[in-house]
DNA sequence: CTTCCTGCAAAAGTTTTGCATTAAC
DNA sequence: GTTAATGCAAAACTTTTGCAGGAAG
């Protein structure tokens, strides 16, 4: 984990009057390293020992914190990333058989139009906006080979 | 509603072997009639009579047979709209602060922008590309008044 | 030493399911 | 008539919460 992420999360977590305790760390270098969004089931069955209601507790204070983001699936459960100003704006690539999303930046050309697009309408829909999320569901290349073989979801 | 969504539903129902049940017909209209993404919890406190366990079968029925589609919302529950075949393709304003959906149009030019940087995307990554989903996510003219006067959520 | 965090277990919320009855075809 | 849909109640699942004990500052 970078020194920054160190740094900056106890720092965040510090003025929302909190600590910056084990857990917490080890929840944030997880996603670091994942590198991509991470499940709780997945965070539980990690092997890591991470305890349910601390790892919902933690998670849920560092995104008050602003050092994570809960991100929304299609899932039943959920997803969490670091923020995105600690990992930088970015999209996702989201498998519609298995789930598994990863990052996936667009071009910066495409970014900034898409912006001055959307709050044009958002102005006209007199909403204040804020930001945007932009998806891309499609099919894995392991699900894709899958599909072909096995009948498990046509 | 109009006599060309009871005859899809009544035919896409029936090629997936399910009745076009008075109930499913009620659903439709109500989906109809709302013009914008409809929460579980909405439809059972809204007077229709439907009884939890039904609605939640024949939503899951609707959305096999490809009239309705569930979306992804950050709330606890499930929220609905007709298939984008049957509505056209739009996206959607989310209010952050109270959860309420709005249908909305991008310009044509942009979204054939849009749909073919994230073919390159998407085949760059080894991904068979399906859709997009790109919401805007604000506070909704009501919740910027509110805000302005009470706490609630800062 | 004071405040917050942790863990266990139990509760709360949404969604799913079993089974007898009713409606659709 | 046969098969699928409905309603009720109970289960399953993710997430939240109460409370006693432990760690952080």
């Amino acid at each position: 984990m970078s020194f920054d992420l160190d740094a900056t999360a106890t720092a965040r977590l510090r003025s929302a009057g909190q600590r910056y305790t084990t857990q917490r760390r080890q929840l944030i270098e997880l996603l670091a390293d994942a590198g991509s969004p991470v499940s709780i089931p997945d965070i539980l069955a990690g092997g890591s020992g991470l305890k349910q209601s601390s790892v919902y507790r933690n998670l849920a204070a560092l995104e008050q914190a602003g050092v994570v983001r809960r991100l929304v699936t299609d899932e039943e459960f959920g997803r969490y990333e670091l923020a995105e100003d600690l990992i930088g704006h970015h999209h996702h690539l989201v498998c519609s058989r298995c789930g598994k999303m990863r990052d996936v930046d667009v071009p910066q050309d495409l970014e900034r139009t898409l912006e001055r697009a959307l709050d044009r309408i958002a102005k006209r829909a007199g909403f204040a906006r804020v930001s945007h999320r932009l998806d891309l569901l499609g099919l894995c290349a392991d699900c894709a080979a899958e599909v072909g073989t096995d009948t498990t979801r046509a």
